[in-house]
DNA sequence: CCGTATCCACAACGATACTG
DNA sequence: CAGTATCGTTGTGGATACGG
């Protein structure tokens, strides 16, 4: 990877509380975090199913889906079954399910590096079957490695469009 | 995301520590191991600017970079600059390499939601400075989402390639 | 430069028990 | 079914001081 100009000597930018994976962490860094999200993924809404298929105490389970809910990945809203009283679901919010491939990222990795098999569980395409992986895409369609990387200071305000005209 | 078969009523597998995303948090799921591989990535090798740009002190660079040796994904690996005594710098390997989606994935996400701006940094092919996005793909090449996947049971030995045919 | 050793605070998690 | 309360253990990390 290659880092643009006033990056490289550091003395430009912070190397605290800025970076998004460190802000990331403080939200989803733990591992009761991540396997609830991917109970989510799963289709698993409530409390007990929660708890149970994570394989965590619902002490724990209650502190972290409130944290989820509380940082928005997760929303809370009832629904009433027909002659029941009203209970409510965890379900996924788009900044949720965005967080797919950092979660399946992280399965794919441990698949490789941590099983003698390749894991217990594959993924495939609904629709076709076939296998599917996370990578690292240019806009233009080519998938890129740690090598064909650079990191630039991103000017404010856009997300991406570097607009090099003004200034 | 739609469960095969037996792993609909999740009788059949274990929730507990054989799912990667499990076994891959007790290893890099905390923020200093994390951080320390974005700095890795970015093409640090040295204790102290580990230390100094992840922006945490000596103690946990020393523990995690430890831990991130033994797991095998950085090596710590002798070298002499001439006339001076033996140092050694930490380098990625091929398991520490390909976390790099995953990482990503996470700043990517951070990026998008912990920011109001887009994020400090921007990723781009090195070639071409076209923007670069973590993505989960099927074989056949196209991007796929949560409402895409299915999930199946890894029948032992093969890792990819299904192997329908040979080519 | 490249780390290790201590001490301390607090977060994460399991176990267990208890409420509506 | 959907949680809260409490306890004890271990992990994470900052501060500081020290050794090769």
């Amino acid at each position: 990877m290659k880092l643009e100009g006033p990056l490289a000597d550091r003395s430009a930018w912070e190397t605290g509380e800025h970076c998004s994976i460190s802000r990331a962490m403080r939200i989803v860094g733990t591992r009761s975090a991540m396997l609830l999200l991917r109970e989510a993924y799963y289709g698993t809404t409530r409390f007990d199913d929660f708890a149970q298929r994570v394989g965590i105490t619902e002490a724990v389970a209650s502190a972290r889906l409130k944290e989820l809910v509380e940082a928005g990945l997760l929303a809370k809203s009832p629904y009433r079954e027909p002659g029941q009283r009203t209970r409510y679901e965890y379900v996924l919010t788009d900044m949720g399910r965005d967080l797919l491939p950092a979660v399946l990222a992280l399965m794919q990795w441990g698949d490789k590096y941590l099983h003698d098999d390749g894991g217990p569980l594959q993924l495939v395409e609904d629709a076709t079957s076939a296998p599917v992986r996370v990578q690292i895409r240019s806009e233009d369609g080519t998938e890129v490695g740690l090598d064909d990387l650079r990191v630039r200071i991103n000017r404010h305000g856009k997300r991406d469009a570097p607009k090099p005209s003004a200034s």
